[in-house]
DNA sequence: GTCTATATGCGGATAGAC
DNA sequence: GTCTATCCGCATATAGAC
């Protein structure tokens, strides 16, 4: 891989963390330029625009996600009990080692409005969340029932990661996936 | 009441809807006086900055919500089922007319770790509501599943609104409602 | 209380050398 | 590819007249 395509994907990596954490409009080129140790104009040497930045960030987690969490649920050598485990273990995972929260969520709140070249990406993302739960609790539920129960899973999920940084404390996070968990006892 | 008092609930309410809808640090104070029809000044002779206009804009959210919603719960001369049936049909309507979500999420999840100050009353807010659906909910559980399923529901509705604001569609939103509906079924 | 005018810095973005 | 230097506009906030 060139030189170039791996520090774009650093850039990538370190500004989406930062984007998490601090929010889009409360982080300038400035600050994103020192978490990423380059200077401010290179930016504009890989991306066209800060927006296009956050668009392929946005991207990116749509691609890891789909490769590490949604997979999971579509793995059909394995039961769907295991899957489903597995599936909220990585989510668990995924989700305490990402400081900020949801980035995904996040920009649905701060930008969406008025900023609505986001929403096909994110819809994507959650179109396929939703789709990878409603697979695996098809086995138990007709359809129209399992989509609602991986509709509602996700919510509170999302939910439970907003309390998760209100109040600091990860149980209302713990206590969605268990629920998740659960639902094919 | 003086004019000066009454100008200024009438900014802090105008200033709600732009940063619900816009968020905090997409909106300058142009914006906010084009909404309000003052000159940007004036701002700084009924607010010490736009954070404390923030603050302010805060504890007046939860004043409403305090009067308007929480309070149904701890009526006490109508039936439990009574007081959540009307507790769920005000949420909706408040949120249903509030363009944006719920300045509280969005506040938490845009600014929060960057602006601490906000946390005690958001705490407040989401303390009170949680604290008036486990009132309710006591009648039929013990206190501990009372405050989870309290928490839940909470965690649900604001899951929901994310979801209703990016699909633009209140679907998600209404069903949190409807589960929590059924919790005293 | 409300206005006009302005200070000052930071925002995103570009030009052009190396 | 990476750098230095810089443009321009908007941001928050203040000064001081009326």
């Amino acid at each position: 891989m060139s030189k170039s395509i791996e520090v774009k994907r650093q850039i990538i990596s370190k500004c989406l963390e930062v984007f998490r954490k601090d929010g889009y409009y409360n982080t300038g080129i400035k600050k994103l330029a020192e978490a990423c140790e380059i200077k401010q104009s290179l930016f504009y040497y890989y991306f066209e625009s800060k927006e296009h930045l956050l668009e392929e960030i946005l991207k990116a987690v749509h691609g890891y996600f789909a490769r590490k969490v949604f997979n999971l649920a579509y793995q059909e050598e394995k039961s769907v009990h295991q899957r489903l485990e597995e599936m909220v273990e990585i989510t668990r995972e995924v989700f305490m080692r990402a400081e900020g929260g949801c980035i995904m969520a996040n920009t649905v709140l701060e930008m969406v409005q008025e900023q609505p070249q986001f929403i096909p990406v994110i819809r994507g993302f959650f179109d396929d969340w939703i789709a990878a739960n409603a697979h695996l609790l098809k086995e138990r539920y007709v359809e129209k029932v399992a989509i609602e129960k991986a509709e509602q899973a996700v919510q509170d999920v999302e939910g439970g990661i907003m309390l998760m940084r209100l109040y600091n404390d990860p149980k209302y996070f713990f206590k969605a996936l268990e629920r998740g968990r659960r639902l094919l006892d």
